[in-house]
DNA sequence: TATTTTTGATTACAAATGTAATACATTAAA
DNA sequence: TTTAATGTATTACATTTGTAATCAAAAATA
């Protein structure tokens, strides 16, 4: 498995608008992000640049413009942050997180059933 | 709530020497780390200062020996780190977060069942 | 064509973090 | 009592992160 670049908190939010939706320039993710947080369009575009130097972005030149796209998925990424967790935490002992999770957290019936079916499946494929 | 310290991946290691047991010295901090990781024994000294300044460890001196002790619970630090994973990550959606560990992770049938009980308990108490 | 505006690149700077080394005070040993 | 060892406090230094400002080049405009 390739080493993911790590992906600081704010850098998160910049990946995210770009996981929804690519590629995008540089001012159309200033536009998104504008919604969720107060930050200087400068702030953005450094961020844009520290994402491209670690290799989590790519960049398609058109012009003067640059049409940003991810390089890493969104769910290795996830991935690496869920066993950040689990280890960091837990020592990587799964059953606690995740009754902790569930304790405290609010599911919908739905979801709960979802959960339920999940679980199911995985005492099944024994 | 009162506002947790912010901590990092490594005081993460220190903190929880502290919390299985307590209070240790510095010393005594040491030679249990000294079983997980390479840290030079100043390495942890720092960390335990900077725990201290964060008002994340206190200390009861005796002499001049030093007892650490916690002044946060693992139980709220672990919340903090969870919720943290949950909004950065998952925008705060807690059911596809719990659906990812457990698609991904082996666990055994014990603590399938656990978990199923634990579903069926929040199923049943709305 | 000279000037202003726009876009990306480079530089800035403080706080946090990883990883120690050095300084200082006190106790134990010679 | 002088010296060495031990424990804590202070200082160090590079990297990462948050948060921008400035610079340079190209395009649009006067």
């Amino acid at each position: 498995m390739k080493d993911l670049p790590k992906i600081s908190e704010a850098e998160w939010q910049v990946m995210k608008v770009l996981w929804d939706k690519s590629p995008l320039t540089a001012n159309e993710i200033v536009d998104q992000l504008a919604n969720n947080t107060e930050w200087n369009p400068r702030t953005i575009k450094t961020l844009l640049n520290r994402l491209m130097n670690k290799n989590a972005l790519g960049i398609q030149q058109d012009g003067r413009v640059y049409w940003y796209y991810p390089l890493v998925s969104k769910e290795e990424c996830a991935r690496s942050e869920r066993e950040s967790l689990l280890k960091r935490v837990y020592n990587g002992a799964l059953q606690p997180l995740l009754a902790a999770f569930l304790e405290e957290q609010k599911l919908s019936n739905e979801e709960i059933d979802e959960l339920k079916q999940i679980l199911e499946d995985k005492g099944k494929s024994k």
